[in-house]
RNA sequence: GGUCUCAUCGUCUAAUGGUUAGGACACUAGGUUUUCAUCCUGGCAAUCCGGGUUCGAUUCCCGGUGAGAUCACCA
């Protein structure tokens, strides 16, 4: 039985490098049927922030990645908060004191940060097991007084790495790192070995940064008498410049915000997937289920990636795109279930979209969903069917094609068209018949479409992006379209 | 500075000991005799450098260079 988890530390909100570090993490153990576990990494009083738990917890759940054990469902090994299993980490802590591999450190941090020092000035690497004392001895009283360390058995090892291939590193890397603190609660390299032990995590994936460290957790499994599970390193998503691995203090945003931002779930997850993995195909799009069935941690790519927002909105599109409408209508309204208190998308509808009828909308949603990039981009699209919109001749001026006639001619093309649309009667008002009619305008006034119907479109919209104009005329009605045509052609001889 | 890792178009990537080095995003030129957008077609554009092995290397090896990570009582 696969089983692999993701552990984030609550100090604030899940970004995209720890929600695809979770997405591998969750594919892995669904495409093989096993199981996915979320346990928390609370060990750190001074680095919490209020409420992170919760925020990540329901953030992994709505970002479509449900767990099979947690804090707040539990499961065989609860509790997966690390903050509450202080005495199992005790336990183990002492079979280490028990075999003198663990020993409470006698040196003051003024002391180590001396010999620190003079290592960095010799410009040599430090390590504490130069310094550790002779004796192994762990007083009885050194919980909470004072640090437990490792003590440390220095040798070369080898080992694999599922994304990385094969991997080396000398004894000289190899050192007395912290086990627990002298607060009393465990470091993430002590609390994670016990955890994923306990847990039966068959696997561990993580990001790069920890590699460095891997040869000390080999020398830690080796002395508990643990069999290693199998290590998977991801690669660091980087920056826009590339040069840096993205973190919160480079902008690497809120995993959620993405979606408040008009994207939809799974264009974000299509996003993040293929930011470093590939299924060896021509394939772009994946879905969640696509993913789990394809997923493999051997083609994840080995170097870090750059975070293409143009990519990611092109994805996005193609996912609204392939979204039936009502699907659709439901992600544009936002996420009214209650389940969850933040972080959901809201309702991306303008002010004037909001008050229509869910049917209206849908009705919108069908002519302007091939232009939406985000959701964020509806009200822009949509508010001019909802409300009658404020004519801005500047949008005309600009115009390369309606830049070429002069104002005068404007008005009369205007009229023109109001005149001969009004020929058309309510019955008629169809897509079809429109289309007719304004073909024949063309002819009579002469103009070509991009003069003519341009400056329909300004009158009718007064937007940078509309759908066709028949499809618009329908959707506006008979009268409104009369009127905004009549409101621009009264407006433009000034 | 020590250690570890990585290296194909601007970006995300595919592939192979022999290919015109493929796709996608972006950019760009056309087309869809209705604008903007979508869509379609075309174009631009890459194997970090130097050695070695080999008939042949982008691919395997070595050395550079560059980049990233790490060297906490943070994770």
């Amino acid at each position: 039985m696969i089983r692999t988890r993701f552990a984030p530390s609550p100090t604030g909100y899940a970004h995209v490098g720890n929600i695809r570090t979770a997405l591998f993490a969750y594919l892995v153990a669904r495409h093989a049927g096993g199981k996915f576990i979320l346990r928390l990494e609370d060990t750190d009083k001074n680095r919490e922030v209020d409420g992170a738990d919760d925020y990540i917890l329901n953030a992994v759940k709505v970002l479509g990645m449900p767990y099979d054990e947690g804090p707040d469902i539990g499961g065989p090994h609860a509790p997966y908060r690390q903050s509450q299993r202080l005495e199992t980490y005790r336990v183990w802590a002492d079979k280490l004191i028990a075999s003198g591999r663990a020993y409470a450190d006698p040196l003051t941090a003024e002391e180590i940060q001396k010999f620190r020092d003079e290592a960095n000035a010799a410009k040599k690497p430090f390590l504490y097991r130069n310094h550790r004392p002779t004796t192994f001895d762990a007083p009885a009283d050194w919980y909470g007084q004072a640090a437990l360390r490792f003590r440390s058995d220095p040798q070369a090892y080898q080992w694999h790495d599922e994304v990385m291939g094969d991997l080396s590193a000398g004894p000289e890397v190899i050192d007395d790192f912290v086990l627990i603190k002298s607060d009393g609660y465990p470091t993430y390299n002590f609390a994670h070995v016990v955890d994923d032990a306990e847990m039966e995590c068959t696997h561990i994936i993580r990001g790069q940064e920890f590699l460095p460290s891997v040869p000390n957790y080999l020398n830690l499994y080796a002395a508990l008498d643990l069999t290693p599970p199998i290590m998977a390193t991801v690669p660091h998503i980087l920056n826009e410049a590339g040069n840096k691995k993205l973190g919160k203090r480079d902008g690497a945003k809120d995993a959620l915000e993405y979606l408040r931002d008009g994207y939809l779930l799974e264009a974000l997850i299509n996003f993040i997937a293929s930011l470093g993995w590939n299924d060896g195909t021509e394939q772009e799009i994946f879905s969640l289920d696509e993913l789990i069935a394809k997923f493999s941690l051997e083609r994840v790519q080995k170097s870090g990636a750059r975070f293409d927002e143009k990519r990611l909105a092109w994805m996005n599109g193609q996912w609204i795109k392939r979204l039936d409408l009502g699907e659709l209508h439901a992600r544009t309204v936002g996420c009214s279930e209650g389940k969850v208190v933040s972080g959901q998308p809201p309702n991306f509808w303008g002010p004037a979209g909001q008050g229509a009828s869910a049917e209206r909308q849908r009705e919108v949603l069908s002519v302007v969903v091939d232009r939406l990039k985000t959701l964020a981009d509806l009200p822009a699209l949509s508010e001019y069917f909802f409300a009658r919109p404020e004519p801005n001749w500047t949008m005309v001026d600009e115009n390369k094609q309606l830049q070429k006639i002069p104002g005068p001619d404007r008005l009369l093309l205007l009229q023109t068209a109001a005149t001969e649309l009004a020929k058309i009667e309510s019955v008629d008002w169809q897509a079809e018949n429109l289309q007719n009619k304004l073909n024949e305008l063309l002819e009579q006034t002469n103009s070509k479409p991009p003069i003519l119907f341009g400056l329909i479109r300004f009158a009718l919209t007064w937007a940078p992006f509309s759908p066709g104009l028949p499809e618009t005329c329908v959707l506006l009605g008979r009268d409104e379209t009369l009127a905004r045509l009549d409101i621009a052609s009264n407006q433009i001889g000034k």
